[in-house]
DNA sequence: TGAAATAGTGACCTATAGACACTTATTTGT
DNA sequence: ACAAATAAGTGTCTATAGGTCACTATTTCA
């Protein structure tokens, strides 16, 4: 084959691709329960349906696959998000009514303050409750998605402690606790789960503490070491 | 946004997504050592350059991705591979001459003899040593994305005993503790190997021996219970 | 027949996580 | 002002998993 018969393959290539999105799905923690952020579609298909935030790649914009899901969520609640990971590509003629399609799924999380004012702004996008979400008619295999994303970051509470992405700048270990319980499932040995912490080293004793009705607690910060975000084992881990 | 509107907005859109292929990482372990299965390209761009396995989705034939990647590698080896699994989607400007490109990347084991004869009377298919794979200028990122790969792989040999699908249908314990100690690159306590591979219960003996110049090591054969793979935890990881 | 080679086990030691009672520091109610 | 309630944080015992290494077992080869 020489080369213009490959450019003209290749046009016809790429005329016949599945088509390619991405889709985030971006998590967080308020008042004592995971919500995820949801797009209500106003385009074709499942017009009108609650859908993940996403879309396609903009190929003078984009260099990467994550500047497009960096945009995409910037779009909805007007900052990046401090954690963001790809969590798996689902491509097949089912998921979508127009047939073949792929998407890059990536899981994210951040700060519900940190977008709140944003994101109150806007009428189609909002903050759902975890549980609430599940019983929806989400559009597309965006159900199966979240529920990827859910079992990943719950592999992740159980090693890591990446959820704290999910809390604001500074947070007390109760706080995150908590949040990795909801995640899990089940409650934590509070012992075992400080133990874990302190081992792992990530975290920075502000100094300051926050009190609710007890003993105050002390309120940590992150110790932001690029991606040394897991305890034992990285792999994504 | 009326239906007609989308209809034409859809195949602008999909006219300019970004390439899509598949690329397979498929590793075997053959005479002491690990090996990984290249071809030589025979088309633009890279022609020349030895890569991965992998191609276009074919829109008609395949209905997921993993159809995709499964009928590629049959290409290659005359059969699929027991053991395949997702490892990361690629995405930018840079990877692809031709500009934008993405890469779903999968992971795949298999024996050596069950593709033996197949890839031996293929010409520009070939097992090769992942040592010297490392030291040649493949084709695209492949040689980051074989990095990828190894050490999904590295992570696994750690935790679960997934390697074995890169041994013969039967095979004995020292034979499986090299191959792992191959991956993670430094030798591994024998006890410990072998009460891992015990407490996992995911082997079955099968009664047979195998000598070579010692006490006979007892055949094993993996109990096939569909992606019960891992040890303690699971998640890919 | 005994030495070398390879497979497989016994037994002790250490590190880590679970369990849970205890201490500490604050708020609330009288 | 002080006791009770509430929530944070610690001490310590126990169970379990994994590291270490010497020992036993079964074969080949000279």
């Amino acid at each position: 084959m020489d080369e213009q018969q490959f450019l003209a393959d290749y046009d016809k290539h790429q005329y016949d691709s599945p088509l390619l999105t991405i889709d985030a799905v971006l998590f967080t923690y308020h008042q004592e329960c995971l919500k995820v952020l949801l797009v209500e579609r106003s385009n074709y298909p499942e017009r009108g349906k609650w859908g993940l935030p996403g879309g396609f790649v903009d190929l003078q914009r984009d260099k990467t696959l994550e500047d497009t899901v960096r945009r995409k969520l910037a779009e909805k609640t007007g900052v990046e998000p401090p954690y963001l990971e790809q969590l798996q590509s689902i491509g097949n003629t089912q998921r979508d009514p127009r047939g073949w399609s792929v998407t890059v799924a990536y899981t994210a999380l951040m700060a519900f303050q940190s977008c709140e004012t944003h994101v109150a702004s806007v009428a189609d996008v909002q903050w759902l409750e975890l549980d609430r979400v599940s019983r929806m008619d989400l559009a597309f295999d965006h159900q199966t998605i979240i529920g990827l994303a859910r079992e990943r970051m719950r592999q992740k509470a159980l090693y890591s402690i990446v959820p704290a992405y999910a809390l604001p700048e500074t947070f007390t270990l109760p706080e995150l606790q908590h949040l990795h319980e909801v995640l899990i499932g089940k409650p934590l040995q509070k012992k075992s789960f400080r133990r874990r912490i302190e081992q792992a080293e990530l975290l920075i004793n502000t100094g300051e503490k926050r009190s609710e009705g007890g003993r105050p607690a002390t309120l940590y910060r992150m110790k932001q070491t690029s991606g040394a975000y897991t305890f034992v084992r990285n792999l994504e881990d």
